[in-house]
DNA sequence: TCCCGTAATCGAATCGTTTCGATTGCGGGA
DNA sequence: TCCCGCAATCGAAACGATTCGATTACGGGA
């Protein structure tokens, strides 16, 4: 592989002219100009980024850490994330942490190959954040609670969503509303339950703790639950599924037992996976703008980058999806 | 940040010996190490991979270049690269194409900030694969047909797919069977129609032009296509869509007609995206190894990169998943 | 006492850039 | 003729690691 050497001495000129001509300064005579582009050509020569990134201190990368690319949303995150990414001249790389065992984490992350980056991923720990965030390693943080310096956090509005939610369900007149969360140290889940709550109680309604049960976001947890609810005598007339994947894992079992939805028992979920537009009956949901997160979690990442330290958390709306199943 | 260097400074011994302490070299002395450790601890050192990076000129690293993440079987597939790369020590980043002119790639590809590459995106042109494929740049190409020295393939038998659901709706009885496919341009998209024609020829039957039609994969074309279709007169009793998408689209277009599938017509898909499970009735489809694919890829890249350059195309099967809609 | 082998450590070169402060050559003004 | 300024180019240090071939110190054998 051609050095910038290689290009010097082919050409007669020092590296260093080589080196500023390959940049279109004016200083380097035209004619010169053209002969080195010549013999770069000749000589197949490409500029090491590994050499340029050691010199400069800066990779002009950032990483996108996600648990999986399964979600339903990962897609529109890293969009926005490019679209700002791209006005700064910056390329963002994905990563995924899940079956790594935090190998491309440490490489990325603790061996300063980039200069930034934004993480969405609840199994992360707070401990590995802690010791990488810096001032010349910002982090932005999705979905999480976690206080620390050189963090700064953008989250969907979890509470608020879940207490538009369920005052839908209650606006619609349904008097026993469910909830069916997640697993219990999650952040999403803790906010939903929290709307759940809140909306419940605006309302003038009593949290029953007979009506709260816990899934772990899978739709094999929600079906499940599905099937012991549907048989249990004292059925809730509607229930707020903390995220899609249940409330599709609940629609299915009480559909297998004969429910009907909505007239027996309303149903909505969190969260606004394509696949909820395809059930049957579609289901209501909450949308997160995703877009948008990708969006303002990279503003703020750039803005730490250039020494903007005194960044609130941001908190982006959601917004109620009303279909078949409420 | 603190470097070798403060390190060797610190515990008084040179860069070289804290070099090779931090590997655990038996040359250097238990006491000598442990006070190094607990320097390197005391000033937070962090190796410098971008500094590693250009002195062993290997990255450890590898690129999985995708158009988005939208798709479906992006999950699986990069498990399945995950899995055998983690065994070789390495750390596979992902890069989407999709609205970033190119900057990315050039930034990986280009300047060799990884070792290789593993690329499912038909969006990436040829001249530039060619223009970076090289011995220490291998690549291995996925879902296309591209005969470049450093370049490896594999693919999904998409005819034998094609040929095996094709088979299967006309054993089903079905007598005018359409084909509903992408972009011309698009490889996958030739291979099943090839599957689709031979299978009609191995029955006896010609391919009439009257009943091939072509979208774009995505469900707005399905669902325009579908709706048109449903209005002709000359309707064809079974739909062989070349992928899940269209078939999805056409599948609603064909409802909102009132046609019952797959009495009134069959339907039958390619991809088999989990959508399809959820569809009402239930699309017919056909499963890509994807996991698989990305552990083959992942492994053929790992034999380039070791000096094997003689290796021949792989091809996966399929798995035809009979559902309701035939 | 001398020599040598070994264990422990060191120094310097190297990877391929970028950049800053020289250095050279040339033409014009006095 | 001399000097100055400018345009064009050069040389060397630096980025932070790795590694190979010294170098040092020490203890044992003759």
């Amino acid at each position: 592989m051609a050095t910038l050497k290689d290009v010097a001495n082919a050409a007669g000129v020092s590296v260093s002219t080589v080196s500023i001509a390959l940049k279109h300064d004016p200083r380097v005579k035209e004619t010169t100009k053209r002969k080195i582009l010549e013999i770069v050509d000749q000589l197949g020569y490409r500029p090491n980024g590994i050499a340029r990134d050691l010199k400069m201190k800066s990779t002009q990368t950032m990483a996108v850490l996600l648990h999986d690319l399964g979600g339903p949303f990962y897609s529109e995150l890293v969009t926005g994330v490019q679209d700002v990414a791209l006005a700064y001249d910056y390329s963002p790389i994905i990563s995924c942490s899940i079956g790594g065992k935090g190998v491309a984490l440490k490489r990325l992350l603790l061996e300063n190959r980039v200069d930034g980056a934004i993480i969405l991923d609840p199994y992360i720990e707070e401990s590995f954040i802690r010791r990488v965030a810096s001032p010349s390693l910002p982090i932005v943080l999705l979905d999480r609670d976690i206080d620390l310096p050189y963090v700064y956090r953008v989250t969907s509005d979890h509470e608020g969503g879940a207490y538009e939610v369920v005052s839908h369900l209650i606006e619609k007149g349904y008097q026993r509303i469910a909830f069916v969360g997640g697993p219990q140290r999650s952040f999403d889940n803790q906010l939903r339950f929290n709307g759940y709550k809140k909306a419940m109680e605006s309302q003038g309604k009593a949290v029953d703790s007979r009506l709260i049960f816990a899934g772990d976001f899978t739709e094999k947890s929600g079906y499940a639950l599905g099937l012991s609810l549907g048989g249990s005598d004292k059925l809730p007339d509607a229930i707020f599924a903390a995220n899609d994947e249940m409330a599709i894992g609940l629609l299915r079992a009480l559909s297998e037992l004969g429910l009907k939805i909505p007239q027996d028992i309303a149903l909505a979920g969190f969260d606004d996976i394509r696949l909820s537009q395809y059930t049957v009956p579609k289901l209501t949901s909450v949308h997160q703008p995703m877009y948008e997160l990708g969006i303002v979690a990279t503003q703020i990442l750039f803005r730490a980058l250039n020494g903007d330290s005194k960044i609130e958390p941001v908190v982006l709306s959601t917004q109620l999806m009303i279909r078949d199943s409420t």
